[in-house]
DNA sequence: AACGCGGGGCC
DNA sequence: GGCCCAGCGTT
């Protein structure tokens, strides 16, 4: 049996129709790998129709400000994604006179791609013989083959991608590279694959074993770091507020939120009292807090857990240098802050 | 090699 | 609650 004509039969039947597979325009395809940089297609799909409506071309991407393609990266996460998306365009347009690098040594010198998703572009838009190795082609191969090799180390990535190389259609690096991913998202799934009617059923490895679950593996990563967050919502007579952008190296970079304060552990009205000593623009001036939220709101990231209250401040005065509440919206926030300013009744 | 980086969906 | 997702960059 072969696998790699297996994978392509596999594709051409069970395909889905989605509008990154009707081009080969290498610009097309980038937006839409680093847009799919582990994110689902379902949740990925609006964010590829917003960007190409808007930036048609990259030349579009290129003359956008950073804080216009953050605000439309909102809410899909990973924001260096966006940012180095933006870098990128500006690289292309330039220093190669807007000609988008054709080959996979090239495609990888672009921020924000990598072995993966340099492969995917070189094979998909210029037919580079160079295999895919994602989260997909892991399980599907790991549990064919039986691999027990972890995934996330290099020797795992190494034998993976030799293994791949082996099996790539030489004549087809792209449509084997979409099958074999394509395979992995819709019948070798991580739960409840439905092996009666997978093509390598009898031959698949993990299968035999009754260990489907157990393939691909992975070391394990440690426990998640619990954070205590208090966004200070000020709210002054005329109407304005407060926003500041995230700076320095971690979550949300460029971002914007409502001033933070940080504890140790969950924060009392008395803290947060204290806290607020620091504040210029509430020097001398007077104002009541009161909290928002009475249940801490948890927002789980896969590596940290934000326990976060919100805190109105209001101000009986003016804020000469806030922000209009009805401009909130144009800003680029983190869908936590997004969340709140939806409900919060301005 | 290990870690930081989002948000949503599934079980 | 834990795991996964068309991974990458930094240290």
């Amino acid at each position: 049996m072969n696998i790699t004509k297996n994978l392509i039969n596999w594709y051409s039947v069970n395909k889905r129709d989605l509008p990154w597979r009707n081009t080969v325009n290498p610009y097309f395809i980038w937006l839409s790998e680093i847009i799919l940089q582990q994110t689902q297609v379902a949740q990925g799909l609006p964010y590829y129709v917003k960007f190409t409506s808007k930036f048609p071309t990259v030349f579009d991407l290129a003359k956008a400000r950073e804080s216009q393609v953050l605000k439309l990266w909102q809410g899909l996460g990973y924001y260096s994604r966006a940012r180095n998306l933006h870098a990128s365009a500006k690289y292309i347009v330039n220093e190669l006179n807007g000609e988008f690098p054709n080959t996979y040594n090239e495609i990888i010198k672009l921020k924000g791609v990598g072995d993966y998703t340099a492969s995917a572009i070189a094979s998909i838009c210029f037919n580079e013989i160079t295999p895919v190795v994602d989260g997909n082609v892991f399980r599907a191969l790991s549990r064919i083959y039986g691999i027990s090799t972890p995934i996330n180390t290099s020797k795992g990535f190494k034998e993976f991608k030799a293994l791949a190389e082996t099996l790539i259609d030489k004549r087809e690096p792209a449509t084997f590279n979409q099958a074999i991913m394509e395979f992995g998202a819709r019948q070798c799934k991580p739960k409840n694959p439905d092996c009666n009617i997978c093509p390598f059923n009898t031959k698949c490895v993990a299968l035999q074993k009754n260990k489907i679950l157990e393939f691909p593996v992975k070391l394990k990563s440690l426990k998640v770091k619990k954070k205590y967050f208090n966004f200070i919502v000020i709210l002054s007579s005329d109407k304005k507020t407060v926003l500041e952008k995230r700076e320095g190296k971690g979550i949300w970079q460029n971002l914007y939120q409502f001033p933070l304060v940080e504890t140790k552990k969950t924060a009392n009205f008395l803290e947060i009292e204290e806290r607020l000593k620091d504040f210029s623009v509430l020097k001398d001036k007077s104002f009541s807090l009161s909290l928002y939220n009475d249940v801490e709101i948890v927002h789980k990231l896969s590596h940290q857990h934000l326990h976060t209250k919100f805190w109105v401040v209001t101000l009986d005065d003016v804020l000469p240098t806030g922000i209009s509440i009805n401009k909130l919206i144009e800003f680029p926030v983190p869908i936590l802050i997004g969340n709140f300013i939806e409900r919060f009744n301005f």
